[in-house]
DNA sequence: CAAAACAAGAACACACCTAGAACATCTCTA
DNA sequence: TAGAGATGTTCTAGGTGTGTTCTTGTTTTG
């Protein structure tokens, strides 16, 4: 999936987040790769995010993340022994409840399978997210790092975003948000909505992608 | 399931990427099976993509990565009849015995794979399906009874019916249609279209969801 | 606010790569 | 044994990956 150079690339990355919990600067990579310009690695990093490797928010320093890691990294950085060698990692029997091991079971074949947590107002807010209903398998392409869910809009605040009513959306837990991202925005505990998220200053503004509706503004807390 | 030289030629795909990480080139891969041209190996490559052994990214260097082995070539490899495919991010070893491959392990768990048989233009239309381009998974509760296939639709003119550029739509074979379904149209032996279909006396109409677009008419015939 | 740090990207050169048509064999299987 | 499919080969076309130099514009920081 990768040319050599990317997975170098990929790997000094990790390196460093792992080293200094901060990702490299376009300098400090191209000195990582003896390269004298920056303009290569800017390629690069173009590429590894197209392919899904790495996450970046466009003129923002330092702002990368790694998503995933091919299975060759990570089998080296783990030092766990190649894959097809025998490798039984035990997990311990404690599966947390919403979070089946179905879905790491499934990932080796190319799906994975996320609960549902009921339905979610795509435009007039519903109660908050809760209770598992059933299980939905999707493509394990859909999924990146971290842990997920799933949720059944209902309404049609969402359209221009191509998210309609009845659609299943799966949601990736994140502590934080970016400018643009679409979020599942828990307001004052009790509605779930689903919106575009945007900051300024300390004012956030939660948009529908629906011109029928509107915006919503909140303070910081 | 795959011919020799397929089962070769995965084979030493998989052997590169443990060793080195990177997936050969066409040209490596070559040398490596003895063949004096690489329109060879495109073929064996298409052979196994449409065979859901491996994804690929069309037009970019290297880019391919195995999803799966045959279960010969697993055993071969490892020495152990595993039980799933060979990724590594999964937790493996841990499994009550021999679960043999995908296709089980779907089948129990709600999933059914489908081929993806290329793109199909909702605005535009596209020459006529008919190659598996890859494998998509999908939850079983989204396919009833029959064959069905999958097609990625380029282009907006069904926007208002909920399908979007980049979709991915699960087509059930039929021999019938009924007026108001979407179904896959071809026209004259040629063009392929997903519009809403429609008959009024032995006029057929194909319907657009898109106002930016026309009905088109044609005879019964 | 200005300087320093950084990301984006155009343009050029060159090696490396993928896509696919066309034709001849060869090998199974109905 | 005919037909379909798999393979081997040759040839052609065109796109990609990388290294380099320079320029432009934005963001962060002192």
């Amino acid at each position: 999936m990768l040319t050599k150079k990317q997975l170098d690339l990929l790997e000094f990355i990790h390196k460093r987040v792992q080293r200094d919990g901060v990702p490299p600067s376009f300098d400090e990579m191209k000195e990582a790769l003896d390269l004298r310009s920056k303009s290569g690695i800017h390629r690069l990093i173009t590429a590894l995010e197209e392919r899904g490797f790495i996450r970046r928010l466009a003129h923002r320093a330092r702002a990368l993340e790694i998503v995933k890691l091919p299975d060759a990294l990570q089998a080296k950085l783990s030092g766990v022994p190649a894959p097809t060698g025998f490798s039984p990692r035990v997990i311990d029997g404690d599966r947390p409840d919403s979070r089946p091991a179905a879905a790491q079971d499934l990932a080796s074949s190319g799906a994975v399978e996320l609960p549902v947590m009921g339905r979610i107002a795509a435009g007039v807010p519903i109660a908050a997210i809760s209770e598992v209903s059933h299980n939905v398998t999707v493509p394990a392409s859909m999924v990146g790092k971290g842990d997920h869910y799933a949720l059944e809009v209902k309404g049609d605040s969402m359209i221009d975003a191509g998210i309609n009513n009845g659609d299943v959306v799966i949601i990736r837990e994140s502590q934080t948000a970016d400018n643009g991202d679409i979020v599942v925005a828990l307001v004052e505990d009790a509605e779930a909505t689903l919106k575009r998220y945007r900051r300024n200053g300390n004012a956030i503004a939660l948009e529908a992608a629906n011109p029928a509706y509107e915006t919503r503004l909140f303070r910081d807390d």
